[in-house]
DNA sequence: TCGATCCTGTAG
DNA sequence: CTACAGGATCGA
């Protein structure tokens, strides 16, 4: 389910429910979750250690353990990554698991199984991170940096934004839903966009997801919010046939790159003089 | 750069 | 039954 501002969500909670805690044992129910890596590997280089801080790297969650270790979860699809009170109770889609001290449990639960989960020691883990691009919320994420990166490419908008190489932490979502805010088709060469575009482009990004993480946080604070923060209310994603908000047309789906795309026809036009 | 693929669940 | 799902990777 997870976009950067999901993952997001997920790092804050479990920083303030699962960090000092001990991981008695780790446990994957589920080899394709560790591939390449051994299940049974996985389990001996975690157990006994300490869970000391919690990172997000585009929508890739990191914990940092004791003994130099990080555990490395992506979510994918329908993953969800939360802390139980009682390890006993374990939902039936859970991929992983793992015992914490005091009895509760960390559960990797994930229905579509498509969600991993890796184990790094020492530097390994800068390795698995490398090909991703840069954070959206950094302050390295100008206006100026993505002009550059704009005229270096010919991809479609969109698959330019979802592009995990570039910007790490986009998806299917908030990638339809920044190039709605912009006035930009997502099919369209990024290019050959304006470049005042584009510096609209960096700002409506920021302030999308600055939007969306306070969004997912307040979500999943709720008690008993276990994966969802499904609250953040879309303009034209999953909207297709409804009238757009600003013009009142109607919201049109396309298909890129074997996914759904949402957007406006009368907001974002393939030329670049739409108002 | 495209399509197929990995999986399971749900909606039409 | 088919289509589709907030992701990513692989081979053609």
């Amino acid at each position: 389910m997870p976009e950067l501002p999901e993952v997001e969500a997920v790092c804050r909670r479990l920083r303030a429910e699962a960090i000092g805690a001990g991981i008695v044992q780790l446990r994957v129910e589920r080899p394709r979750t560790t591939w390449p890596q051994r299940p049974s590997w996985v389990e001996r280089q975690v157990a006994g250690s300490i869970l000391e801080r919690v990172e997000r790297r585009g929508k890739h969650i990191v914990l940092r353990l004791s003994g130099d270790r990080a555990i490395r979860v992506h979510l994918r699809m329908t993953g969800k990554l939360y802390v139980i009170p009682d390890v006993r109770f374990r939902p039936p889609a859970t991929r992983a698991w793992m015992e914490l001290s005091g009895g509760r449990g960390l559960i990797f639960e994930d229905s579509r199984a498509l969600g991993k989960l890796h184990v790094y020691r020492g530097r390994e883990l800068d390795q698995a991170l490398e090909d991703l691009g840069i954070e959206p919320l950094s302050k390295e994420f100008t206006a100026g940096w993505l002009v550059a990166a704009a005229s270096r490419s010919r991809q479609p908008a969109k698959l330019f934004l979802m592009d995990q190489r570039r910007v790490a932490g986009l998806g299917n979502i908030y990638a339809a839903e920044a190039l709605f805010r912009a006035g930009i088709h997502p099919a369209r060469p990024v290019n050959r966009i304006r470049r005042s575009r584009i510096e609209a482009l960096h700002r409506v990004i920021r302030s999308l997801l600055e939007e969306a993480v306070a969004s997912a946080v307040l979500a999943y604070s709720e008690p008993g919010a276990v994966g969802e923060a499904e609250s953040f209310p879309c303009a034209v994603y999953g909207r297709e046939g409804a009238p757009c908000e600003r013009c009142s047309r109607k919201i049109r789906r396309i298909r890129q790159g074997g996914r759904s795309t949402y957007f406006c026809p009368g907001c974002q036009r393939s030329s670049s003089h739409s108002g």
